[in-house]
RNA sequence: GGGGUCGUAGUUCAGCCCGGUUAGAACGCCGGCCUGUCACGUCGGAAGUCGUGGGUUCAAAUCCCAUCGGCCCCGCCA
């Protein structure tokens, strides 16, 4: 059971300093310290605890001899427990001085204590450094996994990146401006969290994707620069980089321009990195097409850490006699080539597991071919490959000897993304990655692509992208040929940001929306309030959004979401704390009027 | 929806392949001793439905099947 010294709910007094800011400066002070016990080492006699709040920790001594009253209170203090202390900082003697500490030259000799809390015993440890608990119980207990100095220091450092983007921003002349979290279903894109109205029986509210539509809207009412720091959700499988509610950095401007806006997005960046980390950006950051970007690393989010790039082989395999790749040629199909340096080994096995993943993963072929120290080849396909072809592949690939090539053949939009992914494995498996922050620009993205399933047109970013203007007459015939006046801000091969030009002309609009499918009835019923607000006078305009959740774990180093977000879900979107989502009263659901059919 | 992986004291793990004493270790917890430690030390102690259900077997933490949950990935996610 739980001790209390007091039964007052008004502490005894209040604090005058921070446990980890105290200094050797501040020796002689008198303080009032307020904290959890971090580690309590009880020598019969003299009781040392350390004294944790979020700046660190300090060492307070307790006397049994001169203050006995707060040494009783220290024997019966535990870890966790929340203390108030009274007492002097003094200089510690210098052979008890503790480097590895930042308040290790002083401690504090306690003369009152109260126990403002006791503490259960926390069920993983809360010290620094000490062995990582599952992220099972960490979720289950996140109060107290918060407290722990590392998501202290994540979460601090995540608002410091959203005080220099306000700051920035703000320098700008834009405006924060909230917008709907009930709003409207929309058709394209994500799967919506719906709301059910009550006040509208068998009406739903969606929770927005983005506010994308809604800043549109504020453009055309003459905000010229807006954003928010808008809450985002979409009801699709999480992943460690994905979270059924998320953060986004939105934008929007007028009279915006490619050039312009990227140009604030970089000041943004670099400010956000400056206040987090004292990181000074320099942009411009470059800036690569789509087409080239695929081409090269089979991404639209390269990985600029490391090199090792994709090669078009056809031109090197023409007139072979091995028949997988004569027949894919054929087809007009293309062969493409990923080359491991030599340094770089796979095993038969490791090769023949690769080979396997991408057949039940995927469902496409992959071979390889290995060079020996003389340039000769070993592999599956080896004695297929004539010695001429390889010679040509081996150069156009950039195959060393001893080095590893990577095969596959078929349809160049399907084989450069799965090359693009062993490429990314390889560099994680290999540590071929270098510590440098590679920025880069990726645009001219298409704006639209074919979706099999759907059998139509669907949008590559969102459906009021707008054309690129040199396009513009193509759309109609060769609407797949159409760029989009698009971008994507791309750090490290992590998507940080995106954004387009947006269509202002309502019958362009229209166009675009028949092109993907939606005649304008369709159309009207669906964006009726858009099209509308596009016939009064609605400026030129564009925007970008950024994810605050990856420009944290970018800027904490973490490989999950989770673990710059207070209050995160598992991959089955359940909170382990709360118990979220779960049933609820058959009152609630009665007058929603809503039946639950499981 | 699919693939992989993990699930054993409060915690982190070992044991599992090759079934067989009383399921171990460390940390934590509880108690004793200890006046300069700082992950204090030291002596002692308590602590486990081996995720759950079923099967095989004389015998299951261990083998098989199913199921639940965590994590990673594919699909999905403008």
């Amino acid at each position: 059971m739980p001790e209390y010294s007091t039964t007052s709910p008004l502490p005894p007094w209040l604090r005058s300093d921070y446990n980890g800011a105290l200094r050797a400066a501040d020796a002689g002070r008198a303080v009032a310290l307020w904290g959890w016990v971090a580690s309590r080492r009880d020598h019969g006699g003299l009781i040392f605890i350390d004294l944790r709040d979020y700046q660190g920790i300090v060492q307070l001594v307790f006397n049994p001899e001169r203050d006995p009253a707060a040494h009783a209170v220290a024997e019966k203090a535990r870890a966790e427990y929340y203390l108030a202390v009274k007492g002097t900082v003094v200089r510690r003697s210098e052979n008890t001085i503790n480097r590895e500490l930042p308040t290790g030259e002083v401690e504090v000799v306690v003369t009152e204590a109260q126990i403002l809390a006791s503490s259960a015993p926390p069920p993983f440890p809360l010290v620094a450094g000490s062995e990582a608990a599952s992220e099972e119980l960490r979720l289950r207990y996140r109060y107290l996994d918060l407290r722990r100095a590392e998501m202290q220091s994540n979460l601090r450092r995540r608002h410091q990146a959203l005080r220099g983007v306000r700051a920035w921003l703000d320098g700008q002349g834009f405006v924060e401006i909230e917008t709907p979290i009930l709003w409207k279903a929309t058709p394209e894109g994500a799967r919506d969290y719906l709301v059910p109205s009550r006040v509208n029986p068998g009406k739903f509210y969606a929770l927005p994707q983005s506010p994308q539509l809604l800043k549109q809207l504020l453009m055309v009412s003459g905000f010229d620069r807006y954003y928010q720091i808008a809450r985002c959700f979409r009801d699709e499988d999480l992943r460690a980089n994905r979270q059924p509610e998320f953060s986004q950095i939105d934008i929007e401007m007028t009279g915006a321009t490619v050039a312009g806006i990227t140009a604030i997005a970089e000041g943004m960046m670099a400010s956000a990195f400056e206040y987090a980390a004292g990181i000074k950006l320099v942009p411009p950051f470059p800036r690569i097409a789509y087409s080239e970007a695929m081409e090269r690393f089979g991404s639209d989010k390269p990985d600029l850490r490391f090199a090792m790039e994709l090669k078009n082989l056809s031109a090197a395999f023409a007139g072979t006699s091995f028949k997988v790749f004569a027949d894919a040629l054929g087809r007009g199909d293309a062969i493409y080539g990923l080359a491991l340096p030599g340094a770089c080994q796979l095993s038969r096995r490791e090769l023949d597991e690769m080979v396997a993943n991408m057949h039940t993963q995927r469902e496409r072929g992959l071979t390889w071919a290995k060079a020996t120290a003389d340039g000769n080849w070993q592999g599956p396909i080896a004695r297929h490959i004539g010695e001429t072809e390889r010679a040509r592949a081996a150069a156009a690939a950039g195959l060393e000897p001893n080095g590893t090539l990577l095969l596959m053949a078929g349809a160049a939009d399907e084989i450069r993304p799965a090359l693009g992914d062993l490429r990314l494995q390889l560099a994680e498996k290999f540590d071929l990655r270098d510590d440098a922050l590679h920025f880069l620009w990726v645009v001219d993205f298409p704006l639209f692509e074919y979706s099999a399933e759907e059998r139509r047109l669907v949008s590559v970013n969102h459906p009021f992208t707008a054309p690129h203007p040199d396009d513009l007459a193509l759309l109609e015939r060769e609407p797949l040929k159409v760029r989009a006046l698009a971008y994507d801000m791309v750090l490290n091969g992590q998507e940080m940001g995106g954004g387009s030009i947006r269509i202002h002309d309502p019958e362009l609009q229209l166009l675009a929306l028949k092109l993907l499918g939606f005649e304008r009835d369709e159309a009207m019923r669906r964006f009726g309030f858009l099209i509308e607000a596009l016939n009064y006078g609605a400026p030129p305009h564009g925007g970008i959004a950024f994810g605050v959740d990856r420009l944290a774990m970018m800027l904490c180093g973490t490989e999950s979401l989770r673990d710059v977000m207070a209050f995160p879900k598992t991959q089955k979107a359940v909170d382990p704390m709360s118990g979220a989502p779960s049933e609820v009263d058959a009152r609630q659901l009665r007058e929603l009027s809503i039946k639950v059919t499981l």
